[in-house]
DNA sequence: CAGCATCCTAAGAGATACTG
DNA sequence: CAGTATCTCTTAGGATGCTG
């Protein structure tokens, strides 16, 4: 518990959901969450191809603490966690949509190569 | 020239896009200008209170490549440089305003504050 | 006025090894 | 399997002083 000041004070509305979105994979997360419904540590690991460990759980924390995220535990051997998007993620995922589809115009527009994400077609 | 690698590749159009809005003041560059057509560099400073000339200076020529800023030079003693949108600026303006609606309901969600920025009101 | 050069700090991110 | 704990490295960001 050291970092992570979080919520405010902001210039604007932007300002703040950007707090939220910012992350080399948080935005990847909502997409991979939002496209799979649900998904297990290990199977996000995979999706997210470069992302180590404790990027990812840390990206997963911070959102679960933002409301963005659900984690149900189950009580087994061995262990099993599954994330899902709550209601508010899937609306924060509804507002990046067009912004979505402005990048991908700016790559076709620039010419930038997409990496490979696999374990996304499923 | 030693950093700013940007365009891509990336992982998908919200990647993109995030990559020419990170950086704390773009955003706030962007809704500057929008809201006043065109702004001066020193003008710009006082608008966003608390940016320093190097961060201001490294953005807006940031997204001068990146071809949402356009810089016009007044080769005049003072010098003048007037700073403005430019169509593909405008256009991501467009696409963030959504998100900033979602921001704005985030600060009331959260009771987050809001740091006042002078001469915006203008 | 508008901007560049330099130095410095802090936050973000990556690698690796270990645990309930 | 799903994490934790460190340690290091890189980068964004900030402060200050100088120039065309």
């Amino acid at each position: 518990m050291a970092k992570s000041a979080r919520r405010g004070p902001y210039f604007c509305g932007i300002d703040a959901a950007m707090d939220v979105v910012t992350g080399k994979w948080k935005s990847l997360i909502l997409w991979e969450l939002h496209h799979h419904g649900t998904r297990r540590f290990a199977e996000l690991r995979r999706g997210l191809p470069g992302v180590s460990e404790k990027m990812l759980i840390q990206h997963l924390r911070e959102m679960e603490e933002d409301g963005l995220v659900h984690r149900e535990v189950y009580r087994e051997v061995p262990p099993k966690v599954e994330y899902s998007l709550t209601e508010y993620g899937v609306s924060l995922n509804a507002v990046l949509a067009p912004l979505g589809e402005w990048g991908t115009e700016r790559m076709r527009r620039i010419g930038a190569e997409k990496v490979s994400v696999n374990a996304v077609t499923t």
